[in-house]
DNA sequence: ATGAAAGCGCTAACAC
DNA sequence: GTGTTAGCGCTTTCAT
């Protein structure tokens, strides 16, 4: 219990002398180098053990020279965003087959400490980057990338730079939304979003914008509201929607997030409008909602293989792959407007 | 874009070369140290952008003698249990204050996949480790706390090694439930529980087990499925249990994804049994499920206040946290048994 | 304000 | 099978 507190780690050298051996020797012996005797392997062992001696990888890495880690680095938005936690399971899964281990940190979509975070990995020489980004320029990382360190982008493009990228296919998600409500006769349909600068907002209110203009619904606009990033603030902003005369028959929620604030809102509701939800949500089929599904975890095993490949020396140009995304119909999609749907706007 | 591709990453000594100053005077100048003469400092900085210069954090790192990294490494059982996600984020919260980054992997219950990670961040001289362990032994660890690396474990306490940890009260909030369960009048619990291993499983256990015995009911292990890890198995579970004859007329599930099996498994049951689990559950306010509820933030915000104290020098033995729970009954825990309570083990 | 030399702990060469 | 030497890229003396 009362080893030396302060007098820093054991180096090799210290576990050479124990054993009286060289500390090349020593070196040898730990690794599990083949060409070592066996009794000599031992009674370095032993001096390790007796010492506490561990590794110093760092000095290992810069001897080696950067491409020997096998620490895989992941940077997203949310840790607590089910998305997010299943496109790292995803990945993980798929890179833990290859023994890269992965490490996740969460920028908390602050565009600075996501640079600062990506500085503070590259630095420490990771054998690959990926990033869901919450920034919009990446010029930074143009020197890492020429310089061989694999990057991918998961779920938001990279902006001029040409790396590869798994996206979803958010804007036939959201048209198919929108399709699928206006087929049901709404024509008022309030429509909630996350942060206006990201890019997956952006593609989700094309896509269904694309759908209301197909459908002839001209006023769609008077339903929006967008930057509502976390569950309270969806939560109250479709409470407002709700409280507007006339009354959004519908509603269209474009992350998990804000669909389980508008499920929240809609807690005890008499007669609740139909509702659409982009992502699946945890118990959504035990509860009917119906939403536009895709697999993150697929997105996360994409991802790895783009890295993987990078990382066994491919070096073609910049691939995109896209994950499909599909309506699942259960329930709260279909109902149909309480009101006459054409009340308002005409 | 055809930059040297292969020709690995610039030096400083490159830098250096480039505008013509001294390895030392780079150095200073990209470091932002003060006593630089200001053009020499930009023409420095011209030539590091130029050749795509980014440091060498490990060099620095190896120079510098390992206590500067701002990395904090948090090693969790899996990233999409709400549970560690929602401890990861008050952990990062807290540290970030401090500048300090937090990352995190999975371990997937695998002790020894959990030792790998341990020793691939240890040896990257992380500034402090905080583990919620699935392993059984701890003394790999033993020597590294003793050349003064910060750990604190979080959720399940440490085995023979003297650290901070952090614990919910897993005892007495099981035997709430239990007890909770009783006083409705059940006298047939199913419980299912998670890998037997886990020292939270035994604790839960050990407390219903208590309010059993405090209730006088005898037959409870009749009940009893261990094992369940993921949602699927326990949603097998519940439903073998409801199969039964006598049938369970109620549920007391010990983790949250045990819950949403448990939910899954009751969707659309007539006469569903009475419901109680260990952990918040999305949407559980709106579903009415009565849980055994505490906060998993403020665990992972303690664990970063017992870290911060001990990287600030503090030296004093360990200490534990214990983080406390309250049963939250929203609808689900207080359905009376369907049948006489007490046909059965009398 | 700038530079020269030493060295952090390890491993790759090349001895022996 | 084992030892010697050199050097990864940086920062720290200590000079100038």
């Amino acid at each position: 219990m009362t080893t030396d507190r302060k007098a820093g780690r054991p180096s090799l050298a210290q576990v050479a002398a124990l054993s009286g051996v060289s500390i090349k020797t020593a070196s040898r012996a730990l690794a599990g180098e083949p060409r070592v005797a066996a009794d000599t392997r031992s009674r370095v062992r032993d001096a390790a053990d007796q010492l506490g001696y561990r590794l110093n990888g760092v000095a290992r890495e810069l001897r080696r020279g950067a491409s020997t880690s096998t620490l895989v680095g992941l940077l997203i938005g949310d840790l607590a965003n089910p998305f997010y936690s299943r496109l790292a399971g995803g990945l993980e899964r798929e890179l833990r087959m290859r023994g890269l281990q992965l490490i996740t940190a969460s920028t908390d979509e602050d565009p600075e400490w996501e640079r600062r975070l990506a500085d503070a990995l590259l630095e420490r020489r990771v054998r690959g980057l990926v990033i869901a980004s919450t920034a919009t320029e990446h010029a930074h990382l143009a020197a890492e990338h020429h310089h061989g360190i694999p990057f991918v982008f998961v779920d938001r493009p990279p902006v001029a730079l040409a790396v590869d990228s798994v996206l979803l296919d958010n804007h036939h998600g959201a048209r198919q939304a929108g399709a699928h409500l206006t087929a049901v006769g709404h024509r008022r349909i309030g429509v909630v979003g996350d942060l206006s600068r990201l890019s997956t907002h952006r593609d989700r209110l094309d896509g269904f914008v694309d759908a209301m203009r197909a459908a002839g619904v001209a006023n769609w606009a008077d339903y929006l509201v967008e930057n509502a990033h976390d569950v309270a603030t969806a939560e109250r902003a479709v409470l407002a929607l709700l409280g507007r005369a006339p009354a959004p028959t519908a509603l269209f929620t474009m992350n998990n997030r804000i669909t389980l604030g508008a499920l929240r809102a809609l807690r005890g509701h008499p007669a609740p409008p139909a509702l659409v939800g982009f992502d699946e949500v945890d118990l959504g089929d035990v509860l009917g909602v119906s939403v536009v599904a895709h697999d993150p975890e697929e997105m996360g095993q994409r991802a790895a293989r783009l890295l993987l490949d990078r990382i066994d020396g491919h070096r073609g140009p910049a691939r995109q792959v896209v994950i499909p995304t599909r309506l699942l119909a259960r329930g709260s999609g279909e109902r149909p407007p309480a009101s006459p749907a054409t009340t308002a706007g005409s």
